[in-house]
DNA sequence: ATATTTGCAAAGGATTTGCACACAC
DNA sequence: GTGTGTGCAAATCCTTTGCAAATAT
């Protein structure tokens, strides 16, 4: 099998393991080029990468590759703004809202608790930061208060 | 024009007019639909129930309708794990990321304000708070540094 | 009266799937 | 050796767009 030099490899390889999957050298190079990016890529620019390490990768391959390291959270799924085209009613501008997972009642909630946390983060991150997108998933009391 | 029973309506349609919009029926419907529903509405859910107020609604209609409220902050965009996939390294559980708007650079970072305000949350809505998903948007500090 | 908005249908992209072959275990 | 994973191409799905007719102002 290939070999990169990906911090996660080893890491991975168990994970991988553990859940009974295989350690394949498209999941690796997936994997490190994420790790090794410091900007956002599009689905594309992941196949590209990929390439430039295993020229024959598909396009399939990485949709499936990034299921897998997703569900087994070696990476992570990043919203965008107008790459996610669902709607819910907001009473306020802030618009976060609680989800839950059972019977998708949607609550929104006014107050923001990051407002205090952001002058912090901004300071250490050396990030201006303009905008936040937050939203909680669990079970409302009646889901969680009933039976499954 | 018809009329709805949406507390927001005359809200909206002030909104509307301010930023030089049309009140049109559907967009009030579309509106009232999501004002009313407790639940999370896929497209689909959103057009049927929209239907039922004006049955000759056309699903571009719908999105045109959901992309101008967002716009002007009548509603949000709610973001699913499942429904929207781009995708970044994750150096930690949490996941949650910085990005800057201008260079598309991508930071995360581990610590999460928002354990400690959870359970407090939990306490006021009723909810089981299982997950969450944060992301903050920016600019990096070489974007903001530097001229525009 | 006029410019915006809508509905329909067609176009366009993005994502998923089926299947034979390759490969990790 | 076996079953999972991959690559390719086709199929599918979601979203956007063009245009003529309708309508809010």
């Amino acid at each position: 099998m290939a070999h990169f030099p990906c911090a996660k490899e080893i890491d991975a390889k168990e994970v991988l393991k553990e859940k009974g999957l295989k350690s394949t050298p498209q999941r690796l190079a997936v994997l490190h080029v994420l790790h090794e990016s410091t900007k956002y890529l599009s689905i594309n620019n992941i196949l590209d990468k990929t390439k430039e390490i295993l020229p024959n990768t598909g396009l399939a391959t990485i949709y499936r590759t990034l299921d897998v390291l997703a569900d087994i959270g070696l990476i992570s799924r990043v919203h965008f703004e107008d790459g996610c085209h669902t709607y819910a009613y907001s009473s306020d501008s802030h618009g976060h809202h609680i989800v839950c997972t059972k019977c998708n009642k949607i609550m929104d909630f006014a107050e923001c608790p990051f407002e205090d946390y952001m002058e912090n983060l901004s300071k250490r991150t050396g990030f201006k930061i303009n905008n936040h997108f937050l939203q909680l998933f669990g079970e409302c009391n009646e889901c969680a208060g009933n039976a499954n």
